[in-house]
Order: C-alpha cells, then sequence, then structure tokens
DNA sequence: TTTCGATGGTGAGGCAGTTCACACAGCCGC
DNA sequence: GCGGCTGTGTGAACTGCCTCACCATCGAAA
C-alpha cells in the first residue's frame, strides 16, 4: 500500500486559506484575521493507513482535512474497533482536545492518502480567547457533535443489524450523493462503524442484493 | 407515590444564588453578575416521576439541579429506556437545547422530589454573548460531556453484562461516598443506565451476592 | 507466472442476553 | 385485613449475532 500509493499526491481541491475560508468555523472572520490564523497552520501529508494520533495522546491541536478522509475510531482489548465518526474534505477534527487540552480519547486514522492542516492549541488557545465569536462557532459544533454521539448511543442499544447498517448506508450515500462516489469503502469499515461483525455485515448485504437492491 | 412524597418539601441546602457562586461554570465570575443572573432565574418544584422536558420540546432553557436528582433519558419506539445521563444537587443540565436553540434531544426526568433552577434562553443568550469567560466554561463542561458520552459508546460495544454493570456500581457508589446512600435505586434504573433487561441485571447481583458481595 | 495479502462470501455451532411466564414480598390506601 | 401496586427473584425457551473455519477472487509484488 505504501509506495505506489504514496506516489501520487492527494488531490488537493482547496488550500490552505481556502479551508478556513469556507468553514462555518471561520467563514464570518475578517480576511487578514484568517490569514492571520493561516500563519499559524502547518500542513501535514499521511498515506492511507497512517495513525495522525491515538488514543492517550496529549492533545496538541486541531486538524483540518484539505484532502482525503480520516476515521475516528477506538479499539478495545481484544482487537475490535468502532468507528467514531469520519470526516473528509473540507472537515475539522480533534477539537475537544484542542479545546480542553485533555489527551485523545480515541485514534485517528487516515482511510485514504490525506492533506492535513494542524494548528497548535499553543497558537489556537490565545486566539480563541480573542475571539468570543469563534468561541460560540466552537459551541455549535461541540453541540452538533453531542447529538450526534448521542444518536449513537441510541441507535446502537435500540436498532437491530439490518436497520443500522441501512441507516449508515443512506448517510455514506447521501454525503457523496453530488460527487461521484470513488469512497470504494469496504465492508470491515462498514461494520466497524456500526460495532458488528464482518460476516454478519457480509450477510445482510447479500440477502439484500439477492432483492435486487 | 404523589401525595404522601409531595407533602415534604424536597431538602435543600441551598438557595439559588450559593448554586450559582459554587458552580464551576459561574464560580469566578465578580459576585454583582451572579446576582444579575439570578434575577433571571425561576425555580420549580417537581413531584418524583414528573417529566421535566420531552424529546423534541423547543429547548427553552438551562436546568439546575438545587435539590433531588434527575435522570435524562430516551425511549425507543417499544417501550425501552436508557438513561444517558443523571444530574444531583449542585449539577447543571439542558446546556446543549439552551447554547444551540434546537429541539431537546431525550427526556428529562425526576428521580426524586426535586427543586430546579430555571434560566430562558432568551435571557441567559445575551448574557453569554458578553461574557466569553462563560462561553469558555461551557466549551469545557460540553467537552467533558462528549467525553462522557463517547465512553458510553465504547462501553456499550466493547464490555458485557458484568462488567458494565461493575462500573456503573463503582460510578454510584463513588458519587455518594460521602453521603450515607440514601438513593435508594432500583434494579430497574440500573438496568436503564446499562442497557440491559431488568431480569439479567437481577439475576447477576444475584449471582455476586450469593458469593458475598 | 506464481505467490501472497487483503477482501468478499458462506455455513455450522454456540452463547449471551432477551422475552415471557410466573411467584413472592412489602407497602399503601381503604 | 384485603386488593392492588411496585419491586424483586427465577426458570424455560428463544434468538440475534458472534466465532470459527473455510473457500473464492483479485490486484500487487516478486
Amino acid at each position: 500500500m505504501s509506495i505506489s500509493r504514496a506516489k501520487q499526491a492527494p488531490q488537493r481541491t482547496r488550500d490552505k486559506l481556502s479551508l478556513l475560508r469556507s468553514h462555518p468555523l471561520f467563514r464570518d472572520l475578517p480576511g487578514p484575521v484568517i490569514e492571520h490564523l493561516g500563519s499559524y497552520m502547518r500542513t501535514r501529508r499521511v498515506a492511507r493507513g497512517t495513525t495522525i494520533f491515538s488514543k492517550g495522546d496529549p492533545g496538541t491541536g486541531l486538524m483540518g482535512v484539505l484532502a482525503g478522509a480520516v476515521k475516528v475510531s477506538v479499539a478495545s482489548a481484544d482487537g475490535k474497533d468502532i468507528v467514531l465518526n469520519t470526516f473528509r474534505e473540507g472537515d475539522i477534527f480533534g477539537e475537544i482536545a484542542l479545546l480542553d487540552g485533555r489527551p485523545r480519547t480515541a485514534d485517528a486514522i487516515a482511510m485514504a492518502d490525506c492533506e492535513l492542516i494542524v494548528i497548535e492549541r499553543r497558537d489556537f488557545v490565545p486566539f480563541l480567547g480573542s475571539h468570543p465569536d469563534v468561541m460560540l462557532k466552537f459551541i455549535e459544533i461541540l453541540c452538533s457533535r453531542l447529538r450526534h454521539t448521542s444518536e449513537q448511543v441510541q441507535d446502537i442499544t435500540f436498532l437491530n443489524l439490518p436497520t443500522r447498517l441501512a441507516k449508515t448506508l443512506l448517510q455514506l450515500t447521501a454525503g457523496e450523493e453530488g460527487a461521484r462516489r470513488k469512497a470504494a469503502i469496504t465492508q470491515r469499515e462498514i461494520s466497524q462503524m456500526i460495532g458488528m461483525s464482518r460476516e454478519s455485515t457480509n450477510k445482510q448485504l447479500r440477502a439484500w442484493a439477492k432483492r435486487g437492491w
């Protein structure tokens, strides 16, 4: 997976500043402020499969996806894996450790070759302190994350495999309807998203396929 | 349950202002500001079993527990119930709908006779706008809620019944170690916290009891 | 070309936990 | 003291999903 993939740089449809300018968090900021922020940012390129950060790491900063896709997941002692969230081009992640400075609660892994931006906590926190409007946006983001995670809890406890699978598939296809579905996701990844075994997922998919879907 | 219980007012060990003054959110505010905030607050008394708000309600405000205990839970279509969080004297809940103004994502139910404080969103949001330091505290709270919920997801998917039960029991006893355990919780409530059936919980408890615990 | 690793596909068997059906105790109001 | 309610205790039957074991396919590496 390493060499031949890494050879071709990930498609980058936007640069650092344009990501800031288009993201809801910063969209409303005046140009000079955005450029100021931009000066704090580093970019980082990672190949598919790379661990971007691990559970327990000191949370050093905020990450943004310029190109590629990232999954945030946790592994159990016995090798199982659940995906808590996925992020793609234009998304921002890792806010929690950024904001409260405590260790990361999950792993972040590149699902494709990625180009990321990184803003360090030590640079960002002072900035945040002088920008209450950005704080408000962060509060909104945190709220929506909370709603998402809490819905996840409900889905896991209330819904059975087929329902959860269907729901996940819908979300996946909804996310990429406009773009051609180049996202080529494996069944194993789907199963991790819904917290079920690869085999069960497969069987359900086949059962549906037999009925012509 | 209704009459004889409601007769005796819930034990109130603190008043509105002292709750604000002792809560991490507001602790650092100057006295006059706290009193100003206090002027927005109403108190509300509810009997055990009362629904304080329901999933889907417009989120009107922030709630605080002066006395009693509150559980935040969701019910599934087929009558099952999971508890997402519990709050007791001195805690604050309902921040999410307060902050983003969207509908409540869960029900809040009084687990005992309660005295609550309420601050309306329309009063609080302007206040928040002029108090960035309070925003920061809210960000911290949201982060810790997020960590909690995400841990819940992990527990549900990775841990089996006995482990989850043990963990929950530990948290419960830890929460009330100083105070005499007057919290008299039912097995049904425990099962809802860990997302398992009442019967299974009972059997596990009995199994442990047989071994002398 | 062969080999190898990663993915997709499928069946048999097993078990954790659910559902259902009770029985029993304590408490309350009447 | 009697019915009714809420909470506890328990066994039998059922089942959804996991685990294990295996084979097929395909692309990349050697």
